[in-house]
DNA sequence: GTTCGCCGGATTGTCGACAATATTAGGCAT
DNA sequence: ATGCCTAATATTGTCGACAATCCGGCGAAC
């Protein structure tokens, strides 16, 4: 127990090989978290289900230590909820709470876009229009889960040109808590390709590398968005849905 | 093992007894997590301090097992970072993600603050003008530290008023990220003086219960704390206050 | 003098067993 | 049948021991 008083400084910065990212022979307990959490947000789990520590071990194929430290950080992640002695569960977020969450995620958005502008280069513009191509090549199969898919990826390719760490981290892990809705805006008729319209002129306005024009841009997108939330959150209020243990994983990274 | 496959309903709402709030006799888990979790906020450890679980287990007179999860969850909150094999410190956020950390702070407290002056009462009122009092008196007695106290407070005010759980969670904790730069920006001639105005301005608007109004001004009154954060950490790169040595590596920004 | 490999101490990661607690089931009186 | 108490079971919380890994020093080879 040498502890220095002071502080360390940080050992090494990267570990030489460039080809390689996350060799990870012994980390069981982030492959677990990893595991878990993709259930959890592709829909393994009914709303509210028990997460029984045991249970999860068989089927994860891992210790009940792993688990456990994998239930702590969705805890805090706000995926699952854990009462003291009476476990975990999957969380529920309530209707009022999706709305909460998409106003603070509007906010976010036009926060990052809004930086994008100024950073965007000429290969992320490229990038961003071949999105829309295969947007519009899912749109006109009329295949609007595949649609979803691209969308989000849409979103976070422009949270990678902003490269403002702290809001990307909150959206993706706003997004993962409220992807349980996500399902159900894409139902609504007509929305793709309103939707394929708004991020059209989202590229648009980051290619002028208008900062103003693209958070407009951005804000109109997302005020659809809103709404198309409300009117599923209204419908599925007449006419509840469940939705198919195991739906395709949509999962987003969680950075 | 009949763990049925349908979601649970929740099992009881509220443990009856509405005096009791927490008697947790078995919970050092949650406890440990607190303690440390306050001791890193109020500086009780260098930046980047390694933080050995053996020896917080003895400091906070708690299992190893408990500073794990503890570790976990402040790691997951961003407090602490976690090497696989390499042990957990405190995390030390750079000078830019101060600056992030800030941006987004900003746009969530104009959030809250425009929800807030919809829903503010009388009550909510009276107690904002109070905090202000108080906050006028430790200027008039040159006391900065309890004046910063105050600002938190009041800060957090607004927040319950607005009742938005979602941003008020997330504020909570790019606060307790970037408690650190805080104590810098205290320390700017004649700051408290125009911190106080626009506190003032912030509560009139609330007053009227003016979205727009409320929102503007609490735009200014960030806008001057962006400032003055600038300006602090501007101050610390050429004159770095703590940093024994090997400063330099510490003090940039690693990425 | 430098580089490499190996060893020993320090620290983290994981497992199994057990204690603490909650939940269910059963019995019994009403 | 209903409600209450107690036993049995299911599940989580904690501890201790051990394996895996990292870190630093030391000596040999070049």
């Amino acid at each position: 127990m040498k502890t220095p008083v002071v502080a360390h400084p940080p050992r090494r910065s990267s570990p030489a090989a460039p080809g390689r990212e996350a060799p990870a022979v012994q980390d069981r307990s982030a492959d677990a978290y990893r595991r878990l959490r993709n259930e959890i947000v592709s829909g393994g789990f009914h709303p509210n289900e028990r997460l029984v520590e045991a249970d999860l071990a068989l089927r994860l194929d891992a210790g009940r230590t792993a688990i456990r430290a994998a239930l702590v950080r969705l805890d805090q992640e706000g995926l699952v909820t854990r009462e003291p002695n009476r476990g975990a569960r999957v969380r529920l977020v309530s209707d009022r709470e999706a709305l909460e969450i998409e106003e603070v995620r509007v906010i976010l958005e036009q926060l990052i876009v809004r930086q994008a502008a100024q950073r965007v280069t000429a290969a992320d513009l490229r990038d961003l229009r071949r999105s829309i191509v295969r947007m519009r090549e899912r749109l006109a199969q009329d295949d609007p889960m595949g649609y979803s898919g691209l969308n989000a990826e849409f979103h976070q390719r422009i949270w990678a040109i902003a490269d403002h760490g702290t809001a990307g981290r909150l959206l993706a892990n706003l997004k993962s808590q409220s992807i349980r809705f996500q399902y159900r805006t894409i139902l609504r008729p007509g929305r793709t390709a309103s939707s394929l319209r708004e991020h059209e002129a989202i590229v648009e306005a980051l290619a002028s590398r208008d900062s103003d024009a693209s958070e407009a841009a951005m804000r109109k997108h997302l005020s659809h968005v809103v709404e198309t939330l409300k009117w599923a959150i209204d419908a599925q209020r007449r006419q509840p849905i469940w939705l198919p243990r195991g739906a395709s994983s949509i999962a987003s990274d969680p950075g």
